[in-house]
DNA sequence: ATATTTATATAGATCGGTCTATATAGGACG
DNA sequence: CGTCCTATATAGACCGATCTATATAAATAT
């Protein structure tokens, strides 16, 4: 069963977003390249702002279920641990050309407030998941640690795309590995 | 005396490419902003392309500029630690949207791949920057070290927008302490 | 007197978005 | 079985606005 023509939409345009931009990108190009007429996409958008909040949306669900997929699965005392490493599987599956929300909150911080919120959310979310996880791992009386690991991924997507996935994410692996030492040497 | 309409225009069109984003900044904005006529423009630069260059090259040297103030005045030992805090000045004056470096290259990476070229090129002189701090301050046997400290440095950018300039930056300190406490501790 | 800037007009493409009309398919209902 | 009805898609013209870039002549300044 093919997709349906909403989910080629969307599928086409969070790729061109990603690769292009979203300002650079227009709707002739989206819809052109998901085989469609101009009119289909208005049918299912109201508006191209609406296109991108429901592209954003739908891949931040995405990435949520894959971030909870694998500290549901992770070891007890290891959440942050899997939760980097499940972040470092999404970026180098889907996020070679750098952060989407990023790149969303830098076009859009001027030009649509709900657009922007949505990519911040997406940040504060990944955030939030990381301070869940620390205080699972009996860290949570660590002040900032939870903090500290999120600049360490936001770090490795501006890595990624400039080293490369491999030294990155190893990198990454290796940083994180030092301040969970760190923390849990300065235990009480 | 007032600065000529060249280096109006390269300021303007800096705020404007910043703020705005480069797609969603035309040139009858700069022109209207910086007071000048589109002609104007056009006189000093060849395309809109070139400004963009212009503008990149011309604040990557300055902020070169700043971060080698800082590590010429750093004591013995302590060129990263200064490096780290200059990157932070920096940020908290000139970079609270973001920095403008990862959103040209974000809007440019299938656009032009001079511009691409030259915001990656900004990465890569701060991390060689790093790398030289690092070997001064003796700890150029840790391997990683200094793109460890790059990508903390990267991931300080999204922290500042999202949590503020005070805790971003705080926290930027406390992690690069580990950081440095944790290589000087394993030195041979 | 030379170079710069202004003013204005224009070119041609592309932007997001709307419009009408037609085609097709599947279910609901008689 | 046949007939509506609705939903979805196609085709393509069309709108005003904006985009980057160019041409030319007058005004201004050094």
């Amino acid at each position: 069963m093919p997709a349906s023509k909403r989910d080629q939409l969307l599928a086409t345009a969070e790729q061109l977003f990603h690769e292009q931009g979203f300002h650079a990108t227009g709707i002739d190009r989206i819809v052109a390249a998901a085989g469609v007429v101009r009119m289909t996409l208005y049918n299912h958008f109201p508006s191209k702002e609406a296109l991108v909040m429901a592209v954003l949306a739908a891949r931040h669900a995405r990435f949520l279920a894959h971030l909870d997929a694998a500290t549901a699965s992770a070891p007890p005392g290891q959440a942050a641990s899997a939760l980097v490493e499940a972040h470092g599987d999404w970026l180098q599956r889907y996020s070679l050309h750098g952060c989407i929300m990023a790149k969303a909150m830098g076009e859009f911080a001027e030009h649509s407030a709900e657009i922007h919120a949505l990519a911040t959310a997406a940040k504060t979310d990944l955030l939030a998941r990381l301070e869940d996880a620390v205080s699972r791992d009996g860290l949570e009386h660590h002040p900032g640690l939870a903090r500290h690991l999120f600049m360490v991924l936001e770090g490795s997507n501006m890595a990624v795309a400039l080293l490369g996935a491999q030294t990155a994410l190893a990198d990454t692996r290796a940083m994180v590995d030092t301040l969970l030492a760190s923390a849990r040497s300065n235990t009480p």
